[in-house]
DNA sequence: GTTGTTAATAAAAATTATTATCAAAAAAAG
DNA sequence: CTTTTTTTGATAATAATTTTTATTAACAAC
């Protein structure tokens, strides 16, 4: 279990009852939308404003917390930061998959990277035998 | 030059002077969002409808035509469809280069891959040294 | 050329998504 | 405690996107 709290005051932010919510529904799912959060949150918290998501998914991104995710053709998702690796996005089911980070060592001379964004979009082995 | 007519009757659209001039557009720039076309194009062609843009771009992405590009905390940019590359973001001035996809060879099994996003995120030499 | 048919466009309306404002509540500091 | 700061929820405002409707363009058949 992964504790919230530490991980809002490590990155400089406090850690109200919303925020470690919302970061709970994202690990919990691995990946998810703003409106997904929304409607996970509301059944224990109906006064939750979908506004407070907006605003701490923005200030938990700015701070390091969380990353966004943009998917072509898609509303973006969050996941909670952490080491490198790439995402299977499932054309058909719309699953995201982790994987690490192997056999690919791009080195690019005269740009500086600060952080690779690797999606592989495809069929995952559930939606091939279909 | 590129001949946009014959691209798009290749992808089963018919060639409106609205989406050569959408390609042209893309062409010229590498990489430009909508709105930005939409600028582009209203000052020769001022009764242009932006829901005109956004109906085709959609259209050319179905088809085939063109690609979208989603980026982390910005709007999406497009490129026309060619070969498999990768894209070096610049985070301080927003360029986006395209670069040959080599020294990379993801190999996945027991997932199906359509096509690979890979985007990187940095400052561009020019950037590094401001 | 005119007509009929089809497809594409423009303009407008409707919907959805996102951001801003601000008073009240909660938390932190003194 | 009291004061100060921060966060929240509600709402309003704005922006983005989609849908609808009316008009126009393209073009084959007459």
């Amino acid at each position: 279990m992964v504790d919230y709290i530490s991980l809002l005051k490590q990155n400089n932010l406090k850690a109200t009852i919303q925020r470690t919510n919302i970061l709970k529904s994202i690990n919990r799912t691995g990946h998810i939308t703003i409106d997904e959060i929304y409607e996970e949150l509301k059944i224990d918290y109906p006064t939750l404003s979908l506004a407070t998501i907006y605003k701490n998914i923005l200030l938990m991104v700015q701070h390091g917390v969380i990353v966004e995710i943009p998917i072509s053709g898609e509303k973006s998702k969050y996941e909670i930061k952490k080491d490198e690796h790439i995402h299977l996005i499932c054309k058909s089911c719309g699953n995201i998959e982790d994987r690490e980070l192997s056999s690919c060592n791009i080195d690019i001379e005269d740009f500086n990277i600060i952080f690779k964004q690797i999606n592989l979009y495809g069929l995952c082995r559930n939606c091939q035998s279909k």
